[in-house]
DNA sequence: CAATCATGCAACCAAAGGGTTGCATGATGT
DNA sequence: ACATCATGCAACCCTTTGGTTGCATGATTG
């Protein structure tokens, strides 16, 4: 929901990994995404829960499988974010600069 | 370092404050960052630290006082990572668009 | 229907995190 | 010199987190 928990669920390597798999724009299991992560199956379940709890994958049951797919528009927002945080910046620096100068 | 740690730092609400609060372009003490914050001298102090692990945010001592102030590089560089995110979700979707539709 | 596959749920565990208090130290102001 | 101010460091505490195992359940396949 809050940009401190997007951020905080994209602070860990596991889930950027799984965020960074799901970028091919497809839905994938669990099992699948499991393939080639050194975790139990278990262990990624929780991860892609956490990444759905923060609103950056969303779930979907197909048979006897649950499908995950990534939603661009949190992490859209998270970057909106950063970039408002450094314009910010530099426009504090440059009024300082201009106090110092005058 | 990694984009990793440099999200889990920013996935704390205090944190995002006190990088808010350091987007005024100055350099501020531990004292006045603590100011207006339900917290501790040390709880500010350790966040600061996790921030500046992180490379978000550097410190100089001066006199008595450790001073801090935002480094925008890792936030820019932060922030190109979440780009790059999307857009290369963005391409993919088309790709499979066409594979569908081809 | 039986075997298997994908998952969910619960219990459990060790480690990390966010927070506090207490004390030591070095710089400032009177 | 003395009192004070800003900080660092260490110990401690409770909660969260990242990970596991074991078992139950619902879907698929033969």
């Amino acid at each position: 929901m809050s940009n401190a928990s997007v951020f905080a669920a994209l602070g860990d390597a596991t889930r950027l990994k799984l965020v960074s798999r799901l970028q091919s724009g497809r839905h994938l299991s669990i099992a699948q995404l499991t393939r080639g992560l050194e975790l139990t199956r278990q262990g990624v379940s929780k991860h892609l829960h956490v990444l759905e709890q923060a609103g950056l994958v969303s779930s979907k049951r197909v048979g006897r499988e649950t499908r995950f797919r990534l939603r661009p528009d949190r992490i859209v927002r998270a970057r909106d974010y950063l970039t408002r945080a450094a314009d910010q910046w530099d426009e504090a620096v440059e009024r300082l600069k201009a106090a110092v100068e005058g």
